[in-house]
DNA sequence: TTTCGATGGTTACAAATGAAACCAATTTGG
DNA sequence: CCAAATTGGTTTCATTTGTAACCATCGAAA
């Protein structure tokens, strides 16, 4: 029977790998400030950019709206940063870092560069180079939406359902 | 002060990007069986090795225990698999696919290698060795445990707990 | 042997996630 | 102008996940 080879299956390498260095570099943020990934980005997304909506913060970061949404009430209760209603459309609110917001950003960047610059140590310039040009190149292949040549009828079959 | 673009960030682009895939992907095991990754993986792996032990798929499949047990205890009761005690170490069970099993794998195979078919056809010959060695490199590297660089001490200080 | 630390695997509980419903406020199209 | 469709954002509920505790069983050491 035709056999699948897991170890070297693209979207599981990629996944397991990027699993990986996140879930090692999420001690920066979390070990330390018990954040969780979603409100990291927020962090992150507010620390480059000064203010944005939630919106924009969904789109920079790859959030769905609901993360976003709840990373941004837990930085708010603690206080790391502050909304501000639209004066045209009342139902967008931008989203600021307050001092402590700021401080807590300002001291996780040194750690986040030192991380990736400890990662791609790993790898002679010309590796880097191509990593970047293939994640570049399956990216924007991926936004053009990425197909699922699937020929087959969807069916969740009686007795498959959980 | 000092800023960290996120969008260049390393440990980012990575997760994102193995994410999108990874969603995309799961269509084929989850749309049409209602598996999740877990459980794919599990049936991927009894599918290539034959017969595996609980311990070993999770490493096979970089899977924590708890989510090998569980995806497991699913596929058992889809009767997708069976469980057969070890005769020296009563703790170790064998597992194996069924019939059904093995159709479900079989079916999964050719599209699997189909997704990945086309997300590779987004990459030129070179782009794609390089993509390759880049993750091994990385990879390698993070299993030789990964270094967090921070100097700072742990704390979750007051008012910064969840 | 008995005891004690590892190991294979499951379970309980809390936290994180996704989907869908929801509530405004806004825009669009008659 | 007004109804309907859209959009920004929150909330609810069901799943999924992670952590830690747990229950055997096993292996090594005394």
């Amino acid at each position: 029977m035709d056999v699948l080879e897991l170890e070297s299956f693209l979207p599981y390498r990629l996944y397991r790998l990027a699993d990986a260095v996140s879930r090692e570099f999420s001690r920066v943020y979390k070990d330390r400030h018990g954040l969780t990934r979603p409100e990291w980005r927020t962090l992150a997304g507010l620390g480059q950019h000064g203010t944005m909506t939630a919106t924009e913060l969904g789109e920079q970061s790859a959030m769905h709206k609901t993360k976003v949404s709840r990373a941004v009430a837990e930085l708010e209760r603690r206080r790391w940063l502050t909304r501000t209603p639209d004066e045209k459309d009342r139902r967008v609110e931008h989203l600021t870092l307050t001092r402590a917001g700021l401080a807590a950003y300002g001291e996780m960047v040194p750690l986040a560069k030192a991380f990736e610059v400890n990662l791609m140590s790993k790898l002679t310039e010309g590796d880097m180079a191509a990593l970047i040009k293939g994640l570049a190149s399956i990216e924007s292949a991926s936004k053009q939406k990425l197909q699922t040549p699937t020929t087959l009828p969807t069916l969740v079959a009686a007795g498959e359902k959980k």
